[in-house]
DNA sequence: CAGTCATATGACTGATTAGTCATATTCTAC
DNA sequence: GTAGAATATGACTAATCAGTCATATGACTG
């Protein structure tokens, strides 16, 4: 965790110096990013870096946080509501917080991104940990579903929640790079109400696929 | 491409080579990948190396080509058959390629997931280039299978292409990652019977759930 | 044996890295 | 104003990196 130190600083600067590491670490796995650009880029000496965090994987765990609160937040904000959604309307509500979050967070989703792709000094029996976590999370709501009636029983919960969590850790990545061949993105790093309707009609096809199937069964 | 020098050394000593190269690029990105481990673990000297390569970035081509090349081949081995199949059919074969693929080759496999996932020299217009003739690969089997009447017309072909290649290129995380939690590896790099069956159960799976859903429609 | 040529070598360069620490500056309290 | 604590600094260390090059080795030729 980070050092009383950095919670000390007045709020510009420290929004500064996160600023600098995520645009570092968003944009270099956790061997390449470099801590002299980030404090160059920030604009501080390096000492002072080491004033607020004790090493690199302080920092980089500070950023790894970072991500899973935001996350965390736009999660609880969608799901404030009452009683528990009906199966597929909480895979709605799911993909489009994750959606959100890719265009809303572009860096911090990348940050993510790469933690849990393979490319971070995470043991790698802790990032399958995460995985199957994740997984088992879907597995727990797709068998909430089996109970309701709104899934067919002999369904392989497992084989059933790997495809929806590739398919929603892929599709930021879909995503951006549909936008990116779009000419309707303005760099204000908010999305245009065209990504956001274009995007809010992928996820529908997506679970509607996962619903019905792709199968002509006339 | 490497140069003249490298195919003149005997079989032994550029497999070796080869060997290292992949245990390091396997295990790290472009940029962190080392060449001065590559030549201590092949037990070379550093100059030697630059006597079959231009740079770093050549050898990182040349396994890149490994990797395509590789799989290209695995491809024209399952599909050699005669005429198309079925859409179904194909979809499982190209299933099958890829999960052995990972399974016979799982360093190969690694540098060819990072080299997709964002980590790599290769400029992003590239990467994006090359997702896109993925994706548009299946957008025409599935065409096709609109036309056979074998696939929902109304179906968004892009839509359902991108979920299969996101099942498709964490398929082979998916799977390693059960084969870790298993007890039924053997270390001699190839999959046990046990294993094979396992996935062969696991795809066929995926390839159900795609086809028909998981709504329960009674 | 001598001459030629392809290959092998590892010390070296210059750049970059994470992290340190003695010193300097700034802030607080009296 | 002044003592003392907290914070800021950047030159420095030791390690590592990709890439170079003068020299050495060894194999083949006449």
């Amino acid at each position: 965790m980070p050092l009383q130190t950095f919670e000390n600083l007045p709020e510009d600067k420290r929004q500064r110096i996160i600023d600098c590491a995520v645009d570092e670490f968003s944009q270099h796995d956790y061997a390449s990013a470099s801590i002299s650009k980030i404090v160059a880029n920030a604009g501080i000496a390096k000492g002072s870096l080491y004033q607020y965090f004790n090493d690199k994987s302080d920092l980089y765990s500070y950023l790894l946080d970072l991500v899973s609160q935001t996350k965390a937040e736009m999660m609880a904000k969608a799901f404030q509501q009452e009683k528990p959604l009906p199966f597929f309307e909480s895979l709605l509500a799911l993909f489009s917080v994750m959606a959100n979050f890719e265009l809303q967070h572009p860096k911090l989703a990348k940050i993510g991104y790469k933690a849990t792709s393979g490319k971070s000094p995470l043991p790698e029996d802790l990032l399958i940990k995460g995985k199957h976590s994740t997984i088992q999370y879907f597995v727990t709501l797709i068998n909430q579903g089996k109970i309701s009636g709104e899934i067919i029983s002999d369904i392989d919960a497992e084989t059933a929640a790997f495809i929806f969590v590739s398919a929603l850790s892929e599709m930021g990545n879909f995503v951006s790079a549909k936008s990116l061949t779009d000419n309707t993105i303005d760099n204000t790093g908010k999305p245009t109400p065209a990504q956001l309707s274009e995007i809010e009609r992928l996820y529908q096809q997506v679970i509607m696929i996962l619903k019905n199937g792709i199968a002509n069964k006339g």
